[in-house]
RNA sequence: GGGGAUGUGGCGGAAUUAGGCAGACGCGCAUGACUUAGAAUCAUGUACCGCAAGGUGUGAGGGUUCGAGUCCCUCCGUCCCCA
């Protein structure tokens, strides 16, 4: 006791053995992961933490699993990248910055510094040579070079639009980052307002039709829906009224079959043409109605709930189908941003319209024929929007209508055909999603490369200018208006085609454009020929597995996939979908099951955790407590379990073990139980149901343990067992692991093992308990051999007093046997 | 309003791939052992009702089937996304 040393190594301590064996990894490379063509690639990728201070409790949710994930696909034979870096632009840098007067880069790799050294904590197999920050220069001049990329192929462009525009962020915002009811910014909650600007936007549109293609990737039917939901294809037609003085005015309709029974038009407040047909007599009626609409968000204006409003322009259109002369009214349902911004009106088949005609006592022509009977426009108490057959339609009456979109619905297919004939419209699709936005107003970002010249116009920097690098020592405002626009000596500068003074532009981009494309710059960070290294680029490319939040499946996720449709065209790479296989987890909430937040005093401290059970067991237990897609609230009891498990793990492993007996049956079950364990882990790990992996692990340690306690399996059949837990727990529990598997004397690493091999004869079960049922009740178990026929197992249910007992002295009308499992009596 | 997910002991969850012993594993709890006491540890038990025999039970109701947590229909609750 006195000489301490040998009994102190003998206690369990985490905090010496992690650190120990951090340090032993990275001395040794460990994890460094180079190109070797004689080993199938496997990339895995967990999304990129902002580096916003602390890690949170949600980052090793987040991240242990994943890395347990590719420790076990390396351990399968494959050459395993699992990179990690910072998206370290954005906003709270420079909040921070107003808030204290810090330099947001000071602050930001302040932050990364301290995060470095917590993501080490967790022991993970990162491969930090591969470390990419997008705030470094040398990273954000490719995605400057990228925007100039998209800009010369026509992918990006500038436009003087109405857009969503964060009061508090003090900045614009791409659609997808305005959420919920209340139209609130993304990131600080704030109800967004719609503001004209000039910005820089994404041709995302042009790849819709690609991005609703999911065919070449595994990904959550949910995040695939929203994507789809989000793109919002709708088939249809665009059709082209004229109004009386002559102006085009065209319209998208789903329905373009009930072109005859359109008796009103309506244009959104702000639409272009609404001057030019407003009469003298409506005019003063029209700009109030306008200016009362602007005040009110999109969401308002399109709820079902609210009284329609809207006032008549005192103009006219002409419908093209028959030629009928229809009022031109405005009414702020009617939204600029979907469509053409106008719409024609068919009341009797659409209920907003419905709505609207009754309110304003307009005409209501029906053109569909249900088939109870005909409908009167005048009585109908609502819109019919059923199948039927088309009536007072010119050249399609009597064809058949049905609750189909598109042309699959034989009315639509007839009239699109007849339009086209007539040219008068054509069939059109149309989509819900819109341009990528990606100006910001504000400093701590990547500036946009491009520079104003009122000779020239938009002049690119040239390629050997970049990265247009940030400047230093900028003031902020305390507004959050954006530095750039007080520093001449930065934005003035010479256009690179004539010479003359120019203006920079002085947005810089969105940060997920940062994001999109972070997976290549890992590859190769300080590469300076191109954003990445192609001989990386063939080697480790696409992402094998991602994983991440479901809060990205919107943004980022639809962002880094046009990216790489892009990069496709611009012969990058040779593939259309970055990440093959996308996997996501839950969130971990307070113990009140509510969201973590500092207002709360709910939030888990991972440090803390760590500091008082060792990163080992906190990854277990985040692996454990709940289903990894699904999360929960979070229970520091439960975490008693790994910690036991851990503990009883360092105990076998590390004890002496000899026979008293040698139970032939107890070392064959033994043996059993351990190959059973290496198939249900491995499946359960391939299928990243990591909760029931350390269920399974908890199951052999128990058998283990009796293994133990009754000393009767053999040496071999105790040291396979011992062996075997501690390769299959090595990509969970990596340091305890490690060093259990150097006491025993094995070799440098564990975790360059190969994955322990299932044997199906040993795990195979030589007894099973046959279910004898009686009606379907289980009556009785029977132990019996395996293959047994089915007679045999007949006979032997039948026989069963049990059985019998619930027969009531009844014969069986029929006997139902699944081989190997159960007999049913149905009496 | 539309779309999606989800509902199983006191709690987290397992079994849903292919209909075949519901509740693996863990937390908690109970009783006992060890201990001056506690912590830790160990043993046993732990869905519900019942002394037992037995009965009931996977949000509710119905259906298919020899057999349903699992499949079908109709509802209800909770959460998320879109409107």
């Amino acid at each position: 006791m006195t000489n301490g040393s040998e009994t102190m190594s003998d206690t369990y301590k985490p905090r010496e053995i992690e650190a120990k064996w951090q340090a032993r990894w990275q001395e040794t490379g460990l994890y460094e992961q180079n190109i070797d063509y004689d080993k199938p690639k496997h990339y895995a990728l967990t999304m990129l933490p902002y580096p916003s201070g602390d890690l949170h409790i949600g980052h090793w949710f987040a991240m242990t699993p994943s890395d347990a994930r590719a420790r076990f696909k390396r351990m399968q034979g494959y050459n395993v990248l699992f990179p990690i870096g910072f998206d370290a632009f954005g906003l709270p840098a420079e909040n921070a910055a107003i808030k204290n007067n810090q330099d947001p880069k000071i602050w930001t790799y302040d932050n990364i510094e301290r995060m470095r050294k917590q993501l080490k904590s967790m022991g993970a197999m990162f491969d930090w040579r591969r470390e990419a920050i997008s705030a470094d220069p040398k990273y954000y001049k490719w995605t400057q070079w990228f925007f100039k990329r998209l800009y010369m192929m026509g992918l990006a462009y500038r436009d003087y639009a109405s857009v969503d525009f964060c009061p508090s962020c003090n900045t614009t915002l791409a659609r997808e980052q305005v959420w919920g009811d209340d139209r609130h910014c993304e990131r600080c909650g704030t109800p967004v307002i719609k503001k004209k600007l000039d910005q820089w936007f994404f041709r995302t549109t042009d790849y819709a039709e690609e991005l609703l293609d999911f065919s070449d990737i595994d990904w959550p039917e949910r995040v695939k829906t929203m994507q789809t939901n989000w793109i919002g294809r709708s088939e249809g037609a665009e059709v082209v009224f004229k109004t009386e003085q002559g102006h085009d005015m065209p319209i998208f309709t789903t329905r373009p079959d009930t072109l005859w029974g359109a008796t009103f038009m309506v244009m959104a407040p702000e639409h272009p043409l609404v001057d030019a047909v407003t009469t003298d007599a409506y005019r003063a009626a029209v700009a109030d109605y306008r200016e009362d609409a602007a005040r009110l968000s999109d969401i308002d204006r399109e709820s079902a709930e609210r009284e329609k409003t809207g006032v008549f322009t005192g103009g006219y259109a002409i419908n093209p189908v028959n030629g009928a002369r229809i009022p031109i009214w405005i009414a702020d349902y009617v939204l600029m941003g979907y469509g053409f911004g106008a719409i024609m009106a068919v009341p009797a088949h659409d209920q907003r319209d419905f709505e609207f005609a009754r309110q304003f006592g307009l005409d209501i022509v029906p053109v569909i024929e249900p088939e109870s009977g005909p409908l009167d426009g005048a009585t109908m108490p609502e819109s019919y929007v059923g199948p039927g057959v088309m009536v007072n339609s010119g050249p399609i009456n009597g064809i058949v209508t049905t609750n189909d979109k598109g042309r699959k619905n034989p009315s639509i297919a007839a009239t699109i055909d007849w339009m086209e004939q007539q040219g008068i419209g054509a069939e059109a699709i149309n989509y819900r999603l819109r341009d990528w936005l990606i100006s910001r107003q504000r400093y701590w970002g990547a500036p946009i490369p491009m520079i104003y010249c009122d000779v020239c116009g938009i002049v690119p920097v040239p390629d050997s200018d970049l990265p247009v690098m940030l400047p230093d020592n900028v003031e902020f405002m305390p507004t959050g208006e954006s530095p750039l626009k007080l520093r001449p000596d930065w934005y003035e500068v010479a256009c690179p085609n004539c010479g003359r003074q120019s203006k920079r532009e002085t947005d810089t981009m969105d940060t997920f454009m940062c994001s999109s494309w972070y997976q290549y710059r890992y590859l190769s960070p300080d590469f300076d020929g191109g954003p990445f290294d192609p001989v990386e680029g063939r080697y480790w490319l696409p992402v094998d597995q991602y994983t991440g939040g479901i809060e990205h499946a919107t943004m980022h996720l639809i962002y880094t996939r046009f990216f790489t449709k892009a990069m496709e065209e611009m012969e990058l790479v040779d593939f259309t979908e970055p990440m093959l296989k996308l996997n996501n987890q839950g969130m971990v909430l307070g113990v009140d099951g509510e969201k973590m937040s500092k207002s709360r005093g709910n939030v888990v401290a991972p440090d803390e955790l760590v500091g008082e059970y060792g990163a080992d067991t906190v990854r277990a237990y985040l692996m454990f407590f709940s289903r990894w897609e699904q999360g929960g609230p979070w229970n520091y009891d439960g975490i008693k379990g790994p910690q036991r498990f851990v503990q009883d793990l360092w105990d076998v492993a590390s004890a002496e073990y000899s026979p008293q007996t040698e139970d032939a049956q107890a070392t064959r079950q033994l043996r059993r139980r351990t190959h059973q364990t290496i198939e249900k882990v491995t499946r359960d790990m391939e299928s990243l149901s990591f909760n029931t992996v350390v269920a399974a692990l908890m199951q052999l340690r128990n058998d283990i343990l009796d293994a133990q306690r009754n000393a009767n399996v053999s040496m071999a059949a105790w040291q396979e067992a011992i062996e075997t837990i501690l390769l299959l727990a090595a990509p969970i529990m990596p340091h305890v692991t490690e060093e259990l598997w150097a006491r025993r004397g094995k070799t440098y690493s564990i975790h360059t093992q190969s994955w322990p091999a299932f044997d199906p004869e040993i795990a195979k079960e030589d007894t099973i308990m046959l279910v004898v049922q009686v009606n379907g009740k289980v009556r009785d178990r029977i132990e019996t051999p395996v293959g047994l026929d089915d007679d045999t197992a007949q006979a032997m249910a039948l026989a069963s007093e049990q059985a019998r007992k619930f027969m009531d002295g009844k014969q069986p009308r029929k006997v139902v046997v699944i081989r190997g499992k159960l007999v049913n009596i149905v009496v």
